[in-house]
RNA sequence: GGCGCGUUCGUCUAGAGGCUUAGGACGCCGCCCUCUCAAGGCGGAGAUCACGGGUUCGAAUCCCGUACGCGCUACCA
């Protein structure tokens, strides 16, 4: 019943920005469509006139594309089932509006908003179980309501519910799913303003571009019966539903924007990697059954499947995330790392500094193992970028003494004569020093280390005196005796 | 309130009736490595599988009930 290759698409509306939520349900279509060969197609629901945002679809694209989430049928590269914009897509939805009517599917409402909500309030009052629309206009002869909309009376079109009606489903996630319709609403289809609402725009669209798999968040579980009964009253081929379980914030309430970043804009702009935020919404709901846990695009799709995704929503905790985001940092090439890190740096305060690639990839090379971010590259080493403004207060009450000056010139003096030292030649000069004064490696190097970075941590010794140089590293010696001396 | 969905270490999860003294990962703690910090290796703490009843020789796994959480209940999506 359901042809060969899936068509699935992702549908958001353009209220401003792309949710972390709305990323983890692109991605499940995107990887459902690629691992099968399918289609993946984006259409944008922009039905609610009061909530249009202006640039939000852009955006939505851009971080979709920044994600590698590309689609092959959509706003911008279009396709087979033009436009993928709902709010040109009007005249269809009326087109099945009125085919509805006629078949006594849907009615006519001319009900004004203060009757609504009147009867809301009876019911609310009567502590009714259900609070539905009464159905008072579906029993309007055809006469009043040809006069009414003859009059121009503003008016709603409703979905007929029959009663006593067992509407049932069988989801991919969740299994066999029943709905009593006597407790379904008579829900509007055409809006007042001539859009349609979700529902109706959402059916037909499907239907019309041949979707065959919906992908979707669980908050559209509950109104799936009236998709249904849609489906039925046109009498068409149903698709397949997946209704994919919430992302939480820590409290296990819906992932909200007061208790943190929910915008995928906003991890990209904290520099955290796409692959990264892929790897980690991607197992947020779903596993390979397996303990795998890093995972390139390339292999989320060869591994994924609707049938191995969760049921019950999952709590989005950065602290995976930073670790998956250093481990995509550690599969880098150094190449691509020297991209990012320059598009760092010019965003820097040392956006000035003129180092040669080379150098760069000399840090990037002793640095990868220690930092979880590109921009740790110089957050966490800025000595690499310029002289020590300061030194660490706790680093110099540990290692400098009142003899370090002393083993310091006596080491610089060692270093000075050394002509075009390596790490190697540093490092038996180091020792020499240190046999001579009979004290351990160790106490020269961690005033050293001070001296030449002002910090207690960062890359391995030689390394560091290596990639700075011998005149950078004679020059910082000297004057970090003289400046730590003046402040101790 | 009604309807629906869910509930395994703090978090993400494995588990599809006996393989489970419930496994892995993040985080946390310790040890090793070591010039520091990381990375890496090894180890540890951490879940009476929400609770209560069944079914069964045997249940985290099947059934029922309860509790709790979440979603929907709009002329929002």
């Amino acid at each position: 019943m359901i042809s060969e290759t899936p068509r699935v698409r992702f549908a958001p509306s353009p209220t401003g920005y792309l949710h972390v939520g709305g990323l983890r349900t692109a991605l499940y279509n995107y990887l459902f469509a690629k691992k099968n060969n399918g289609t993946f197609i984006l259409r944008i629901e922009d039905t609610d006139r009061n909530r249009f945002v202006e640039g939000a679809i852009d955006n939505l694209i851009d971080s979709l594309k920044w994600c590698g989430l590309n689609f092959d049928e959509g706003p911008q590269v279009g396709g087979d089932f033009e436009p993928y914009l709902q709010s040109e897509r009007l005249y269809l939805y009326h087109k099945h509006a009125l085919q509805l009517i006629d078949n006594g599917h849907a009615y006519y409402c001319f009900c004004t908003p203060d009757r609504l909500e009147k009867l809301r309030e009876e019911q609310q009052r009567l502590k009714l179980p259900q609070a539905k629309y009464d159905k008072h206009c579906c029993s309007l002869s055809k006469e009043t309501v040809a006069e009414n909309l003859n009059n121009n009376l503003p008016y709603v079109i409703r979905l007929n519910v029959p009663s006593n009606l067992k509407v049932n489903f069988n989801d991919i996630i969740r299994g066999d799913v029943e709905f009593d319709s006597n407790n379904i609403d008579d829900q509007v289809l055409i809006k007042s303003d001539g859009y349609p609402t979700y529902h109706l725009a959402n059916v037909v669209d499907d239907h019309q571009m041949k979707i065959t798999h919906v992908i979707r968040g669980e908050e559209w579980l509950s109104s799936t019966p009236k998709h249904i009964l849609l489906y039925n009253f046109f009498e068409w081929e149903k698709p397949l539903f997946a209704h994919l379980p919430l992302l939480l914030n820590a409290d296990r309430s819906k992932l909200s924007k007061r208790q943190g970043d929910v915008a995928v804009e906003d991890y990209r702009g904290k520099g955290y990697l796409k692959e990264a935020l892929v790897n980690f919404v991607a197992l947020l709901g779903w596993n390979a059954g397996d303990d795998v846990e890093f995972y390139q695009m390339e292999s989320l799709i060869e591994k994924f499947s609707l049938e191995r995704v969760n049921k019950s929503g999952a709590v989005f905790d950065l602290e995976k995330l930073k670790w998956l985001n250093a481990e995509h940092l550690r599969k880098k090439s150094a190449d691509e790392l020297l991209t990012l890190l320059k598009l760092e740096l010019n965003e820097s305060e040392y956006n000035n500094v003129n180092l040669s690639d080379d150098y760069l990839l000399s840090i990037i090379e002793v640095m990868r193992e220690r930092v979880s971010f590109v921009k740790e590259f110089i957050t966490n080493c800025k000595y690499f970028y310029e002289q020590p403004n300061e030194f660490d207060e706790a680093a110099i009450t540990k290692n400098w003494n009142p003899e370090t000056p002393g083993q310091l010139k006596l080491l610089n003096d060692v270093f000075s004569i050394l002509n075009l030292p390596t790490r190697e030649d540093y490092e038996i000069a180091l020792a020499k020093v240190a046999l001579e004064l009979n004290i351990g490696k160790g106490k020269l190097i961690h005033p050293l280390r001070l001296a030449v970075s002002g910090q207690s941590t960062g890359a391995g010794m030689f390394d560091l005196l290596y990639i700075l140089g011998k005149e950078e590293v004679l020059k910082r010696i000297n004057s970090a005796i003289l400046r730590i001396n003046q402040t101790t």
